[in-house]
DNA sequence: GTCTATACACAGATAGAC
DNA sequence: GTCTATCTGTGTATAGAC
C-alpha cells in the first residue's frame, strides 16, 4: 500500500475530513449550542482548522481567543457557543483525533490477514494518516500534557491502544513463526517512536525532499530487519 | 558502556551539573547583572531547576513569572537581574543545553575508535545524558518552536549536529565494510527518533520498570540488525 | 447565531526602598 | 541583591443588542 492507495481506502470507507467534523458536532451535542447542523459543522471546521494552524506555530496555551477569533473570522462572542472553554476545546479536538486514529487502524487491520502484511499495513496506515492530518497529530502529541487531569483517562487509553494493536500482531506472527521471539511491547514502542518522527519533524523531510512513501518504506525495512525470522 | 560507567565518564571529564550552571553564568555575563559568581551560580541553579520542573508540568508559555517566583522562593523583582525577559530565559537554557549535548557527544566519540564501537557509544551516551537531565531535554524538544525567530539559527544547528555525528560514523563504517550501504541520513534520523522516545515518554518506561540500560540495549540491537553487514 | 462592548483577573516587567 | 508595590497590557469569558 502506498499513500495514494491509502487515501482511496479512506474515501471508500467514508473517512473524510467532512465526516470527522460532522462527528465532532454529533458527539458534543450537549455543549454545542448551535441548532442547525449545517451551520455548526461549517464553523467547527473553521474553528478546528484555525486551532491546528495557530497551535502548530505557537502552541495551544500561547494561542489566545483573540488569535482564534481573527483566524476564523468569527468574533469571540460567536466562538463560545461551540465549546464551554478553551480547555474544553482542546479536549474535544484531542478526543476526536484519537477516535479517528482508532477507527482507521481497526479497519486497516481487519483488511489484512497474515501477520507480516498486517504489520506493514498498520505501521504505514499510521504514518499515512499522520501525513493527511499532520497538524492534528502534532497537536495531539504536543498538547497531551495540557489536557485537564480530570480527562486524563482518554490520554492514557490512546497511548496504549496504538501500541497494543502492534503487540497483538507481533505476538500472532511469533506463533506462526514469521516473527522472532522478542520483547514485543518494547518493539511496538520503538515503532511508535519512528511513526511520531514523521509528523513531529516533517519540515526536515520536506526540506530533504523525502516523500511519505519513501519514509514509510524505510521504516518498514528497519522493522523487518529486526523482527522477521531469517 | 552502561549508565553507571557513563556517569563516571562525565565526572572524570568535569561535566557535572555544577559546571553546567557555572557556564550559564560565564557565557551570559552581559545580561546577568549579578557580580558575585557564587551567588549568581547558586540562583541560576535554583531558577533553572524551577523552570524544568514547572515546564515539565505545564509547558513554558503556561509558566508565569509568579509560578517561577514561588518555585524558586525568590521575588519576581529578584529574578530579572538574571535574564532580560522570559523569552531570553528560554533561549539561555536551550542554548546551554545544546552546547552540553555537543560537548559530551564529542568527548564520547573521540574515546572510541572503530565505527561499530563508536556508533554504540554515541547512541547510548545520548540516551544516558537524556536520562541524567531529562527535564532539560524535554524542555529543549517541546519548546524549540517557541524560541524567538531571531535566534532560530541555534535550533537548526542543534537539530543538524546530532544527526551529522551519526552519519559520519555510518559512512566510515560503510567504507571499512562493517555497515551496509544505506541512506545514512535517514538511518540517523530514525535513530534520533528512538533516542527521543526515551525522554519524551519516560513515564511509560518507568511504569513498566524498564531501566535506561535495558532501553539503550534494545535500541542498539534494533540498529545493529539493520546496519551491520552479516 | 453572531456581533460589539466590556468585565475583571492576571500576565510580564520595573521603580525604588532597604 | 532582593524585597514590596505597582504600572500597563492582555487574557478568558459573558451580557445584551441585533
Amino acid at each position: 500500500m502506498n499513500y495514494d492507495q491509502f487515501l482511496q481506502f479512506l474515501d471508500a470507507h467514508d473517512e473524510t475530513m467532512e465526516a470527522a467534523y460532522r462527528q465532532v458536532y454529533l458527539e458534543n451535542h450537549e455543549t454545542i449550542k448551535i441548532k442547525k447542523e449545517k451551520t455548526a459543522v461549517k464553523n467547527i471546521k473553521r474553528i478546528m482548522e484555525a486551532v491546528f494552524s495557530i497551535t502548530y506555530e505557537k502552541g495551544f496555551s500561547a494561542m489566545t481567543m483573540r488569535d482564534l477569533s481573527q483566524e476564523t473570522g468569527m468574533s469571540s462572542g460567536a466562538l463560545y457557543p461551540y465549546f464551554k472553554s478553551k480547555e474544553d476545546l482542546l479536549y474535544i479536538i484531542y478526543k476526536q483525533g484519537m477516535s479517528m486514529v482508532k477507527r482507521v487502524l481497526e479497519k486497516i487491520s481487519q483488511k489484512n490477514k497474515n501477520p507480516e502484511q498486517k504489520l506493514e499495513a498498520v505501521i504505514k496506515a499510521h504514518i499515512f494518516l499522520s501525513e493527511l492530518v499532520r497538524s492534528w497529530f502534532y497537536l495531539m502529541f504536543m498538547e497531551a500534557k495540557n489536557i485537564a487531569s480530570s480527562q486524563w483517562e482518554t490520554v492514557l487509553k490512546a497511548e496504549n491502544y496504538t501500541e497494543a494493536i502492534l503487540v497483538d500482531i507481533l505476538k500472532s506472527g511469533e506463533i506462526s513463526g514469521v516473527f522472532k521471539q522478542q520483547n514485543h511491547l518494547m518493539t511496538a514502542s520503538i515503532i511508535k517512536a519512528m511513526q511520531q518522527e514523521w509528523y513531529l519533524k516533517r519540515w526536515k523531510y520536506k526540506k530533504r525532499n523525502i516523500s511519505v512513501d519513501e519514509y514509510a518504506e524505510y521504516v518498514i525495512e528497519f522493522v523487518r530487519s529486526f523482527c522477521i525470522v531469517t
